[in-house]
DNA sequence: ACCTGAACACCGTTCAAGT
DNA sequence: ACCTGAACACCGTTCAAGT
């Protein structure tokens, strides 16, 4: 960090006091996200809700993106952390499902997903977590960090086309297109497509990400040797 | 589709002959993407690389969604599909990974794909075969349906956080907060992370999604009973 | 039928100045 | 030290009018 702005919230000795603070800023922040949702956080909008002009924030955040790192780690660190089994392959699972629905709770993370890191410091503990697990299970740490990497492609993935299919489902000219494109389909190029058509949006509204990690794992475990602890967990549901 | 927009590229009949088409719109905006990037595709910018007003656009596209998904549909029309194998497990993979691949080369289909629906009317195709595929595996229709939603979800992540990842690395200032994060890394409580701190850069940018999907599609096919047909593929590498 | 011009209601950010 | 006001360089979109 550079510039005036304070990197933890330091008490200002001698000068004007303040009359906004970082965390002010971020719990409005916040507050306007989940009232009226991420697009509505701008940095005027921000300020009209304090109370206060926009360019009072750029004296305490750099800016937006800077803004919305620290929304995260705020929100990051916020969340406490579960009990967690001691058999690996289940805390494996169980804290990859974890990092999942945290994230899956705030919608507005998405944005900030795509635009940031993915690990806020608050955070680490849950790769740290996955990391040990899998070891434990017996992969060597290479692997282990590869599988880290997958199932964070598989959660991220799943949350942003959830994200987009709720915001597809909000607003009202969407379904038409889909329909449309089912509605057209070539029974003969396209037969399986064709005779799902009538249970394609009961399936694909489906939560099956659960099931879909359970074979991840079991996947990444059998691939790579580790196949004792791949037993298939409880969880198996089609 | 409503208004006086033309749905197809109807020849006009009668009246004004047009300026600009459709087809012309669309091209300059791929061009402007792949230029510039995607942020440079604003209403405005693109009129003036055609050389007329913002509004003449309107015309012939109802909004920058529309012209976005238009984007879409042309692109994937513009795919030629690949041979695949008959093996149904390998022609799963060979399908996912040429999905995958197609939508990697162009990033800017990141921003279309969080803001729309995954599937063009041309690329249907692809969807049919992981369908197909699966279930010639042994999946029923519903198990191919998931199946295919879990790989989705793990290919669209894989692009998304690379994605994300390349435009970091674009600019300056980020690699110094990742860093910052490693060096203060308590090894007590962190302690796999710790030991992989001066290996995590290169770890995390090596290429192993068609490792993942491979571990993706065998979890699939042994938790869903179609343990005969999961045999691990050649593709696997740690 | 096809396009233009002006306008509306917004953005993020910089810069010089005030207290 | 902390904040304000005015300004810059943008957005997407609507609406009435022109040819």
């Amino acid at each position: 960090m550079t510039s005036p702005h304070r990197s933890t919230d330091g008490r200002s000795r001698g000068g004007r006091p303040a009359r906004i603070s970082r965390q002010e800023i971020l719990a409005a922040a916040r507050h306007l996200i989940e009232s009226q949702g991420v697009a509505h956080l701008t940095m005027r909008q921000l300020a009209a809700a304090i109370g206060t002009t926009p360019m009072a924030i750029y004296y305490h955040v750099k800016n937006k993106d800077e803004l919305l790192l620290l929304l995260l780690d705020d929100y990051a660190s916020s969340v406490q952390a579960p009990v967690l089994p001691d058999d690996p392959r289940e805390r494996l699972f169980i804290t990859a499902c974890f990092m999942h629905d945290v994230l899956a709770e705030c919608p507005w993370i998405v944005e900030i997903l795509t635009a940031e890191d993915l690990l806020a410091a608050s955070a680490l503990w849950i790769v740290e977590n996955i990391l040990d697990s899998a070891i434990r299970c017996g992969l060597t740490p290479e692997q282990a960090v590869h599988a880290y990497r997958s199932i964070w492609y598989y959660a991220a993935g799943e949350i942003l086309v959830r994200a987009a299919s709720v915001s597809r489902r909000a607003e009202m000219d969407k379904p038409v297109y889909r329909d449309e494109l089912f509605t057209q389909l070539d029974a003969e190029r396209l037969p399986r497509l064709a005779a799902l058509t009538d249970r394609w949006t009961d399936l694909t509204s489906r939560d099956t990400f659960r099931s879909g990690l359970d074979a991840l794992v079991t996947g990444l475990l059998v691939m790579h040797g580790a196949g004792a602890a791949a037993q298939l967990s409880a969880e198996t549901s089609p």
